[in-house]
Parts: structure tokens; C-alpha cells; sequence
DNA sequence: TGGACACGTAGGAAATTTCCTACGTATAGT
DNA sequence: ACTATACGTAGGAAATTTCCTACGTGTCCA
């Protein structure tokens, strides 16, 4: 459970495996090459940025002919807004005014002062 | 700009450093000491872990006599709240499942069946 | 059956991370 | 001024990441 956050949160921590992800949301399914044609790095290493993301749940893989078809596979970063899910009030906190979220509060756990 | 995404999320990518996070959101803001008693490692190990949350922005350091008293900095997680919308539909309302159908659809249209 | 294509693995170099021990700096108390 | 406390930095070892070139596997096609 925390192995599987770990791998989510670092195959998230870099640009290359970002834009993958993005290129799958946006453009559907794709086959490696033409994923691979967006990057400048050598087919190799895009390969073990697939691994990364393959290994974190992020990606699925079909095969089809001489091809591999990667497809975007969302639910882990359920799994990531389901963790910043306690967080969310400490930034709407900071941009409302902070009266407004106390007033809603169930218990009062995060003094400010000594 | 995607320098910072990254140190966010490679920040978020160790165990100690997300329940670091969590002791700063459930205690409120704690010196390092009090921090640093609840992990079975070394001083200076856990010093370098702040830092890397401090150079991440996700924490805040503020003196006190011979006392650093770090808080939670909830802003850049409100980034990574940000990044994660666009995949949001993916895993609602199963559309994924259907794979090549979302490809088609021109807007964003989750009906929530099932 | 032979060759081109799509993609991965093997193995190694360089950079980064993460832990450690030793030491430095600043504050508090006596 | 001296000592203890709170915390950081320095520097180094071990593990991990990320890139590369070289090569292997499986598929398509003539």
C-alpha cells in the first residue's frame, strides 16, 4: 500500500513520464513509437520509462501485431487524490478567508500558537 | 514550473516524508526534535529529509530559541490537485473501460451509471 | 527463408538519493 | 565563560536512477 504510493508518487516526479501520461489522456492508446517520437532519448531508455510507469499501475500494455500498445490506467491517482483528500482544507484555508473553513470544522486540531 | 511539480512529487515519494506531512497536519506545527522521534533513523538522515520537503515548498520554518518549528505549507499540493484534474474522468464512471469511446467524445460528458 | 521492423533486456557509466559518523553554529542555562 | 542542547553541514559509502550502446526476441512481408 505505501510501496504502491511510493511508485505512483515517483514515477509522477518526472517530466518525460508526465508528458506520457498526458500524451495517453489526450491521444488515446498509442503505440510505443509514436510515444517515442515526442522525446528526445533514445528508444531504450523511453522503454524504462514505460517500465517505471508500468511498474506504478499507470499504464497498460497491449500487444497487436509487431506493435505494443500502451493505454492510460487512471485509478492509481485515485488513489493519490484519495491521500490529499485531509489536505484540501489547509490550501482552501489559505485562499478563503480563514474564518470560512473554521466556522465548518468538525474538531479544532491545528493550533497556530505555542 | 515543472521543476517545482517535481520536487512535489518526488518529495511525496518516501514514506517518512508523507508521514512527516501528516504529523504536521494532525499535530499542527512541531520542532524538529518532536518530529524526529517518532522515525528510527539518525539526526542528521532526518534533517536532510526536511530539507527536501522545505526545498519542495511543502513546509515552513520558523526559529524559536534553539528550536526550529516546522509547519505545513498545504499550496503546492493544491499543484498537484490541479495536475490531477484532467484525469479525473478516467477513473469515473468507468469510462475508461470503454477505451476507444472516450477518444471519440468531443466534451467532457461522465454520466454516472452503474 | 531472409531481412526489416518494433520493442525489450543486458550491462555499464554518471548522477542522484539516502543513510551514516564527525563536526560546526547558535542559543539557553549556570 | 563553560557546558549542554537543538539543529544543521561535510564528506563518504551504498543503493538507486537514468542515460547510453549492443544485442536478443518476436512479427511482418516479399
Amino acid at each position: 500500500m505505501a510501496q504502491d504510493t511510493d511508485q505512483v508518487f515517483a514515477a509522477l516526479a518526472s517530466p518525460v513520464r508526465r508528458e506520457v501520461l498526458r500524451l495517453l489522456r489526450d491521444g488515446g492508446p498509442q503505440p510505443v513509437q509514436q510515444l517515442a517520437d515526442r522525446f528526445d532519448m533514445r528508444r531504450p531508455s523511453f522503454s524504462e520509462q514505460l517500465r517505471v510507469l508500468r511498474e506504478a499501475g499507470l499504464v497498460s500494455e497491449r500487444r497487436s501485431g509487431r506493435q505494443r500498445i500502451y493505454a492510460l490506467r487512471a485509478e492509481p491517482l485515485a488513489g493519490v487524490q484519495d491521500w490529499l483528500g485531509p489536505y484540501e482544507r489547509f490550501w482552501r484555508g489559505k485562499l478563503r478567508a480563514l474564518g470560512d473553513v473554521l466556522d465548518t470544522l468538525p474538531d479544532d486540531e491545528h493550533t497556530e500558537d505555542t
